[in-house]
DNA sequence: CGGTCCTCTTGAATGGCATTCAAGCCAATG
DNA sequence: CATTGGCTTGAATGCCATTCAAGAGGACCG
């Protein structure tokens, strides 16, 4: 930085990079992903790509950044909806992201980085799931249990393509399982 | 087999390659685990594992196949206790086989057979729960529902090792949900 | 016994991949 | 205008899954 900078286009590269490696990550997949046709895609070279991320990882990390800022974002349209509605909306909204977390999950295993996303992500979306509980006024004692089945149901709808009728019917029995019953 | 044959050995041989590859998939991971590894430490040139298998896919079939025929003998060993002991029998076992859980799915969205075995299993396991969960006397309505946060939640135990009492929380939870109430 | 067919094995390709290396371009600074 | 450092690249390197062509060697037939 002290000497010479030109670095407005250059953060605005490796945003373009992250973009196009998003796309082709989520409709192709990871693996499917070589950096060469990453490269290609974002008319650079496959070397340039490593001056801009330490390795493939990284870059599906900066993905993975970018989708969660994405979907946060959108999920304050529906943060006043009840429980199961807002559950439902959060499955189909990542739906199209399955490939991304089966990618997560076999990458975390050889990838300090990948995993560490991945524990931080599970931190996250429990204590979120876990005020969510609380404030629902869920019974206090299996508070923890609850939270887990919950992350893992959701993960396991994402993993699982269901029809409609069917992922409504699971968010419907979270929901019901949490909600103080009705009467 | 018309003409000639030297049958016993060769099929000896494709199962001491499973039995390598099994312990190498379940030690270090399908992905870093090459076909020149896995050949070596079976005593063959690489080549040679081609003669038994279509590709790599195909040995990690054999390996599941393997891995859930046993799993399949030990569980008789518990099918008597109630559901929440069986449960946490379940998951302890097939713990060590995390690597395999995400093995399957990220590999699922790239190999058909690999997507098949993963479908096969989804259907046999969810069955089985299925009749489980009626025998109990569990609640008609949402069975289907209840079906599938118990295999999800599985999959995510099996995938996310945690510690034991935080196991066994959640397992009992799953259990307090299916079981008519105590009293 | 000699030939032949089949099972099985292998060394040496082939093509793809992530990643690295050395060299150079080019904008801005001095 | 010369230098410097951000940025780019063509050409390696080394690992990988998979294929190919060639060949052992046992079993059967005559």
């Amino acid at each position: 930085m002290s000497k010479n900078r030109r670095p407005k286009a250059s953060q605005e590269k490796r945003a373009e990079i992250v973009t196009v490696a998003r796309t082709l990550f989520v409709d192709a997949g990871y693996d499917a992903t070589s950096m060469g046709r990453l490269a290609a895609a974002a008319g650079v070279a496959s070397n340039t790509i490593y001056w801009y991320f330490a390795d493939k990882d990284a870059v599906l990390i900066a993905v993975l950044d970018d989708v969660m800022a994405d979907a946060w974002d959108e999920y304050q349209s529906v943060a006043a909806e009840p429980i199961s509605v807002r559950l439902l909306w959060v499955v189909r909204q990542l739906q199209q992201l399955s490939r991304l977390v089966s990618t997560v999950h076999a990458r975390a295993g050889r990838s300090p980085s990948v995993a560490l996303w991945h524990d931080n992500f599970h931190l996250q979306t429990s204590s979120l799931f876990r005020s969510e509980l609380e404030a629902a006024g869920s019974a206090a004692d299996s508070l923890d249990a609850e939270v887990m089945i919950g992350v893992f149901a959701i993960e396991g709808l994402l993993m699982h393509p269901l029809s409609e009728e069917r992922q409504r019917t699971v968010c419907d029995a979270l929901a019901a399982r949490w909600i103080p019953p009705p009467l």
